[in-house]
DNA sequence: GGCACGTTTTGTCCTGGACAAAAATTGACA
DNA sequence: TGTCAATTTTTGTCCAGGACAAAACGTGCC
């Protein structure tokens, strides 16, 4: 195999390929010996092709949880024997056979990078459940496989994102398909700063579409004061606010709490994301969804509250 | 009005907000003596938001060429005059004078955060320019005055959300209408490692979508291995990349170099941005596009030396 | 299982020196 | 006067090594 010949790496080349920082890079080196890099005439670091790829497999392999200091240590081979390991094992298989094939095929299309088919594939499963069980019954679950073959080292994440993307562009397509409703409560969408996952916002927003209810959506990453902000402009009665993992629990908690504090008393908070599942302390004010399916009772409650005649 | 107390910012995210690198924030501040940031209780820098909002306005210009000695020590108001002032005239000056409505009222519908309106606004745009004037004519230059009002202050971050969420909305409603196409070259797009806007990226793709092009869309910070390692797998023939002023140019074109010795000298890189119009020395095997305009140039001198049959 | 508490690991920030690449200036010469 | 090479100034990146907070881990308790 004609391996391309590319030239010895800078620190920042290093660092845009790998997404380590300068910092880590050499304090990696100044605590564990790896990587080493030649010098060149000025004593400048050149990394070798062969240390980038090892971290860039560290990279990857990091964001599964697996420890820096283990890592470095380990030699190449083990390193990617895990990176690409388990590869054809599908032990905890489908549980439904024609769940399972939707899934499988949904897998099976990513992993050639067929954009067509996955289009296609998708549009046909949104007419065949409805907008509704495409997104409970299939997006919820495709989600989390599609992140588990990512975090396995099965899927790039380039693949990853041709799936956010298409999946993004069918939900929008069933979303746009619904005559706006007009329903009480109000609904503005967002995520607070550091929660950049889209694709929980517009399963939320197809779920209460299909209420008869219309989003105000102010993309992710909002600010907690331009929520609130907006929210009096628009005059809304509830913010809703999605969460993935990648929030820290109590950081994510802190800026609830915020976001509470600025808000007029009378405009609701609904919190909605799986991590609530296992939440302790409630707020005052919030109501926490950890499943979609919830999504119509917190609705008819919150209708039931407010318009009783 | 109760001015919007956002607390002072760590010296990453003035480098995440502002796109100057931390060794740079440094050294401007033992250079010039600004930006003099507070010191919390370790010792840490914590820029207040009018020095986050001046490094914005010196990031922009310095992009133009001028010199940062200089711009430092230029009066916040100095800039503001420049960065509002002589930005290019042709950008401002509508085609037509009826055109110049369209500009303001999405600015008033964004101040108001009035998503139905801006919608809807959008929409009937769209339907009267055709996709093809509403991406060139409209869209390009929109986004210019909604940057420029962001970076002057006048607008929000979650307004600048709204218009790109509508926007976004509008382009792939535009697509999505257009039967799929099977003419050459086939696109692959994305953007690099860096660079989060997608915008360009969807403008880019309704204007090959009119000459009849399908391209494959891997989204956005797309790392230069996964890329090459896509486009074989697709067997594209155009690489098409995205590109903000977000980004510093030297970075880019870094990036740039690296992807081009990475992917087969068959596959073409088609490289995006008004950024490319101030461009001193080009790479060979990538083709800079200043301007939308010029892309339907740009495929028939593809097909025409791909194709001479 | 959840929570509060020390301990270890890990990444980011700090200072201040050095220097290469780019830009501006100077000077020689046609 | 215009061109080009050489020199100076400007500017951003790199380096070393110390410090420390936040995350991850482990442990004991309710």
């Amino acid at each position: 195999m004609p391996t391309p010949q590319l030239p010895d790496a800078s620190i920042s080349a290093v660092e845009r390929e790998t997404g380590l920082s300068k910092d880590t890079l050499r304090i990696w080196e100044r605590r564990y010996g790896f990587p080493l890099p030649l010098r060149d005439a000025h004593g400048e670091r050149l990394y070798p092709q062969d240390q980038v790829h090892k971290l860039r497999l560290i990279s990857r392999l990091l964001g599964r949880g697996l420890r820096a200091g283990q890592l470095v240590a380990t030699p190449l081979e083990a390193l990617i024997a895990r990176a690409s390991g388990d590869e054809d094992k599908p032990a905890h298989a489908a549980a439904r056979p024609e769940d399972g094939e939707l899934f499988d095929t949904t897998l099976r299309l990513l992993a050639t990078y067929d954009e067509t088919g996955l289009r296609s594939h998708l549009s046909l499963a949104l007419q065949r459940l409805g907008l509704q069980r495409f997104v409970i019954d299939f997006a919820a679950r495709m989600n989390l496989r599609v992140g588990e073959a990512w975090s396995l080292g099965q899927l790039s994440i380039s693949q990853e994102h041709l799936y956010t993307e298409q999946m993004q562009h069918q939900l929008r397509q069933g979303i746009g398909a619904i005559y706006p409703g007009v329903r009480h409560p109000s609904v503005m969408l967002t995520t607070l700063p550091g929660e950049e996952h889209q694709l929980g916002l517009l399963m939320a927003q197809a779920c209460l579409a299909v209420e008869g209810i219309r989003c105000v959506s102010l993309g992710v990453q909002t600010p907690a004061w331009d929520i609130s902000e907006a929210a009096r402009q628009q005059g809304v009665e509830v913010v809703g606010l999605s969460f993935s993992e990648a929030l820290r629990q109590k950081a994510a908690l802190e800026m609830l709490k915020d976001l509470r504090a600025q808000l007029p008393q009378h405009i609701e908070i609904w919190a909605g994301g799986a991590r609530w599942a296992r939440l302790r302390r409630r707020i005052p004010g919030v109501r926490f969804i950890a499943r979609l399916e919830e999504l119509p009772r917190v609705i008819s409650d919150y209708r039931a509250e407010h318009d009783p005649a």
